[in-house]
Formats: C-alpha cells, sequence, structure tokens
DNA sequence: GCGCTGACAGATTTCAATATCTGTCAGCGC
DNA sequence: GCGCTGACAGATATTGAAATCTGTCAGCGC
C-alpha cells in the first residue's frame, strides 16, 4: 500500500507503532526498517543513530501536551489562582492518561529521563516557562505575592515532582493519590498568595 | 579475635561492612556466613530470609536518623516555623550525607524503596508523624492555618520529594539544588502560614 | 539438649559462545 | 545524480550450560 517516498515522518510513525509493538527494550532499528520494507541503512539516512530517532518520537509525543497546556496557560482571561490550579490538574490528568494508555511509549519516554536526554531538558524547561507565565501574570494582577516568578515556577514543579514525573507513574493509580494531589496544590496556591 | 557466641547484632554489623564492600548486588549470606567464620545456615537461624536480613541493615540504618529528627521535632520551645525550615533542613542534609558517605548501604536503602518494603513504609509513616507533630504544634500556637495537621504533614512530605527521595540522590550534588529547596521551602512555609 | 554444620534441591547468577544489532560505506539501479 | 541496498566491523544482546546462591534439615559434637 505504501510503496511512497521514505521520510522522517513516516519512518517516525512506524517507529512508534514498533515500539508500542515490542517496547523499548525490544525494538530495534532492524524492526522498524522491516516494518517499512526498507534496509535499515535508509533509517540511518534520516536519523544519524538509534538514539536520535528515540528522541525524535519523544519529541514528537511530548509536543502534543504541549500544545493543551499552552493554551491553559496563556488564557489571561482566568484569574491566576484558577489557571495555575487547572493547569497542574490538566498536567497530572495528561501524565496520567500517558502512563495508562501508551505504556510502551511511557516506557521509552522514562528511558529517556533516565539518559538525562536533551529532549526532555527542554520539555521540563518549556513546562516551567508555562508556570513561570501563569506566575507572572499572577503578580501582576495581584493574585501574586510578587517576588522571581521563575523561582517560584520552578519551586512549583519542584513540588509536584511526584505527580508529573514518571519515575513515580506507578504511584498515579493508587488510591488516594488525589486527595496527595489536592493537599499538594493547595498547600502550594496558598504559598503563592500575596 | 571474636570466636564469641554468635548474635543477631553481630551478623547485622557484619553484613554492614560486606554490604559496603561488595554493595547489594553482590552480597551474599554466604559472604556473611565467611566473614563470621560460621556456616550461612547459622545465618539464617537468626533471619528467615535474605530479604529479612538486609530489611534489617536498613531498619537499623534508618533508626539513626529518627533520633536527630525526633529531637528537633519535639524542641517545644521554639516557633513552629523555624523547627518545620530546620527539620526539612535537617531532613535534606542527613539523606545527603548518607548518599554520599555510605554509597553501598544507601544503594541497599535504595533497592528496598523499589521493593515497597515494609521497613522503608514505616520510615515514611514516622518522618510524617513527626511532621505532624510540628503543624499540630505551629496549628494550636497560631502560627499555622488550623486544617488537618496529618494531611498537611503528607502533603508537606509529598512537596519535598525531590530532596529526599532516594531515588533523586544523584541530583542531590549538582549545583543549584540548594537553591531550589529553599525555593520548595519558602514555598511550604508560606503556604502553611494562618 | 542445643547450637552449629554441611549436604542437598531448586532458584538464580555467571560466563562464554553465538547471534543480532548498530552504524558505515562502496556501489547498484532508476 | 541520488536514494537505496546489503555486506561489513565492532558493539551489544541472547542463550544454554555450569557455577553459585538461597533456604531446609538431619545429624554431629559440646
Amino acid at each position: 500500500m505504501p510503496p511512497e517516498t521514505l521520510t522522517a515522518e513516516r519512518i517516525l510513525e512506524t517507529t512508534e507503532e514498533v515500539l508500542r509493538r515490542y517496547g523499548p527494550a525490544k525494538a530495534t532499528v532492524v524492526d522498524v526498517a522491516r516494518a517499512l520494507g526498507v534496509s535499515h541503512g535508509s533509517v540511518y539516512r534520516h536519523f544519524r543513530t538509534k538514539a536520535a530517532l528515540r528522541e525524535a518520537v519523544t519529541q514528537r509525543w511530548l509536543d502534543q501536551a504541549h500544545a493543551e497546556l499552552s493554551a491553559l496557560a496563556e488564557d489571561g482571561g482566568r484569574p491566576a489562582q484558577a489557571r495555575l490550579r487547572a493547569w497542574l490538574e490538566a498536567l497530572f490528568a495528561a501524565k496520567r492518561r500517558k502512563a495508562g494508555g501508551d505504556p510502551e511509549l511511557f516506557a521509552t519516554y522514562m528511558a529517556l529521563t533516565e539518559e538525562h536526554s536533551s529532549v526532555v531538558a527542554e520539555h521540563v524547561a518549556v513546562m516551567v516557562g508555562l508556570l513561570t507565565r501563569i506566575i507572572r501574570d499572577g503578580a501582576a494582577g495581584g493574585e501574586f505575592a510578587a517576588g522571581d516568578p521563575e523561582a517560584a515556577a520552578q519551586a512549583v514543579w519542584d513540588a509536584t515532582v511526584r505527580f508529573h514525573d514518571p519515575a513515580y507513574a506507578a504511584e498515579w493509580f493508587t488510591p488516594g493519590i488525589d486527595a496527595a494531589f489536592s493537599a499538594v496544590n493547595d498547600l502550594i496556591l496558598r504559598g503563592l498568595r500575596a
């Protein structure tokens, strides 16, 4: 059906399928090439290394999350407190959805996290950037204490680590996690208030 | 030199030495027995399984931390805010000291954490209990908002996970960690205030 | 009697031989 | 010319046989 030209995009789609089927430990570049009906040399024409290929898949996957969360962060109309709470809830919900619905891709993302990949570092930077925007808005509007918004955003990120770091994914499906999450949320929001 | 009677205590001391020397992955019950100059059957006379032996070593090791932190938590004379800050700082300092000074024993503790050992669960419960005491005192004295002190203590524990969960030990020695730690501390303390 | 030993079964780990994979590149064929 | 192939070297993973370990227990010796 698709003997079309081999593009980076088509390789990424197939790599996702292969990762979903075999998991990050078993999926090989040869598997991807086989699924595409090409030699593995052709894959290396588009991605210099296997690590680069995995990073690109993760990048693509993380970018989906950015769209939704950007929208929430930029909605300047709503009070910053409500926006921050909604943002943190959306983040947790998205992560939980990914962890439960795409376990193999999520495992890939976890592996990258442990490798200190620049893609993950970039993702964290973007996320903290979105938090910074909300907190800056809140400080400008008098809702939040006017300190260093960037430092505050980093502190919020650090304090909610248990609810977005993939290392804790196993705990996201245990009873009581929602109560724990809102308790931390409340604490943080009170801490930010002017 | 010590052909004295074989006691649980003597076994634990030797197990610590063996763990320090070989690390949790390599240390075996046979190694411990050899170091003690007895057969490994004798070790099983005092500890039913290898897991029980490792748990006991970890227990002993965690108990050292309890003493210092208990004293800080119970010093009713000082303001709760200062006490909480000092407690969290002492916790972080102690963990960091253990991680750096006793890497092999720390790895054992980490392995147990991943196994969901009851010893670690118990340790966490004790720690949250100490936090609860400080927060309850603070609420009674009007320093902290009077909510559910136990839930608040759990939230504080969760929000500081990055600074006491052994999974993050590698980050405890990176530059900027102290600033991140005090930013989270400040956020939490502001959040607790009445 | 009582604590220890040491042999044992089954589970786990180690090790080395083998197979597979990653990344490169000369050259084929459109 | 240009994108793809497929053979190749070195690195990594798999496999199965051998070694070691865990946990048990009958019996030795003090």
